[in-house]
RNA sequence: GCUGGGAUAGCGAAGUGGUCAAACGCAUCAGACUGUAAAUCUGCCGGCUUCGGCCUUCGUAGGUUCGACUCCUACUCCCAGCACCA
């Protein structure tokens, strides 16, 4: 399979500036990929990026990451309202994490190159800046972009100057990393194909020569519509200290049949031969939710590795199979503890949801178990009462801690 | 710079002196149903609570009042128009 019908098989064709996809099986080029360090943690629409990347890597291409310590400075704006600027304790701790995540996910054997805008940035001058970069832009083209057309009409937010300059930093980026890695293909999401083209436009008009964009769709949540990301609230993390691995692949199991297809595309290495028998075996019997287990077996092994996936399946076999569990043995009950916060018997019900997170306050636990949501060993709690043995608590559909 | 309009909970949006922790919608969380799905219905939905209450919120800081989200003053930010600039 070519890279170019890989890309449309997988579904991972959105804009882009070439004359036609196929170009990109022509030779290798030099790419990166970049992101803010906005947050301590990639989350899944950075996953689908980085399955992109891997796509192109896997046809010979040469993958660059960028970790955007200056642009994460100004913030990339959004079509509401201004960012709140980030600390700068912040960006460099995000910065470290993200680098952190980015290697762990591409696990590439030769090691992955990241880069920091901000290591060419610091030195820049504002004059220098305005007279090189700031001249070859063109007032009216920024100001007819959508988001600043919509930030200041009527009933916009306003932007500020900073913000408005974003696409600058990022277009000087592609030129930068242009004369120094000969790197003429950038990949990104859709949304960031505008700030993509800005750095095209500057390397044609101060190099002369071509660099092309390509970018993914935004993965959309079939069930909400809405786009997976952390200014939607609805973020699954790459961190397993933000989102437990068990959370993680609880996430992928719960997808609907109709998701299934797309996801396995973004979300995983399988190609389209064992897909289609994978499908199959799920249609005969949808309830039985095979399609949803491989995923998740699949995705967790991508971003938390194989021994992380294994004990998600064996944990949630736990759980939710046949098995009662009361009948779990100690080294069930090790591997549950691993994954749960887990708590010493002899307190209340009430502080134990405390202590282990489940509920945020001894209100908010009164309230859950005065509606149902709380079960001890698979038997609703009523009433709040002194854990003595060795239990599994429940809170909702899949919310657990250990008490031994 | 001037004039007018605006800033309310995660988001959107009511509220124009007491009955406001604040209508309504969306989202979240929980329950029923189910396939750990979807749809639907129900409850919750600022924080804490010994469930009696207590505490903190309506851009910020003051003021008037027995009492302010509501009135006044100053400030910050946003929008619109005008002016300035070109």
């Amino acid at each position: 399979m070519k890279l170019s019908e890989e890309l449309q098989w997988r579904g991972f064709v959105a804009e882009h500036t070439l004359d036609q996809i196929s170009d990109l099986d022509k030779a290798p080029h030099n790419f990166y990929w970049g992101t803010d360090p906005s947050a301590d943690s990639l989350h899944i629409g950075h996953l689908a990026a980085l399955m992109m990347c891997a796509c192109f890597v896997r046809h010979g291409y040469t993958p660059y990451y960028l970790v955007g310590g200056a642009t994460g400075q100004i913030g990339d704006p959004k079509d509401t309202v201004e960012r709140d600027l980030k600390g700068l304790d912040e960006i460099e701790k995000n910065k470290v994490a993200l680098a952190k995540q980015i290697i762990k996910v591409t696990h590439s054997p030769e090691g992955t190159q990241l880069v920091d805008n901000y290591d060419w940035f610091k030195d820049i001058k504002f004059l220098p800046f305005l007279r090189e970069i700031g001249k070859a832009f063109s007032m009216t083209q920024l100001l007819d972009r959508q988001f600043v057309q919509k930030r200041i009409g009527e009933g916009g937010s306003g932007i500020s100057y900073a913000e408005f300059s974003y696409t600058l930093i990022q277009g000087y980026d592609f030129l930068h990393l242009f004369r120094t890695y000969n790197i003429d293909l950038q990949l990104c999401g859709a949304d960031q194909f505008g700030n993509c083209t800005s750095g095209i436009h500057l390397i044609k008009r101060l190099e002369n020569a071509e660099a092309n964009c390509y970018s993914c769709p935004l993965i959309i949540d079939k069930v909400t519509g809405r786009k997976f990301g952390k200014s939607e609230g609805n973020a699954v993390w790459l961190d397993a200290e933000k989102t437990s691995i068990f959370d993680f692949y609880q996430f992928w199991l719960n997808q609907s049949d109709e998701a299934l297809e797309d996801y396995f595309k973004y979300f995983t290495f399988i190609m389209p031969e064992e897909l289609k028998q994978i499908l199959a075996e799920h249609a005969k019997n949808p309830s039985a939710r095979s399609g949803q287990k491989r995923l998740a077996e699949e995705v967790t092994k991508v971003v938390h590795g194989e021994e992380a996936a294994k004990q998600a399946t064996k944990i949630t076999a736990l759980l939710f199979g046949d098995g009662k569990i009361t009948d779990l043995n100690d080294s069930d009950l090790d591997l549950l503890a691993k994954s749960f916060p887990t708590t010493k018997i002899g307190a209340k019900l009430i502080d134990i949801l405390v202590q282990t997170s489940l509920a945020s306050s001894k209100g908010e636990a009164r309230k859950l178990i005065a509606s149902n949501a709380i079960s001890i060993n698979g038997i609703k709690a009523t009433e709040d009462q002194v854990i003595e043995k060795t239990s599994l608590i429940k809170r909702g559909k899949n919310k657990f801690a250990v008490v031994r």
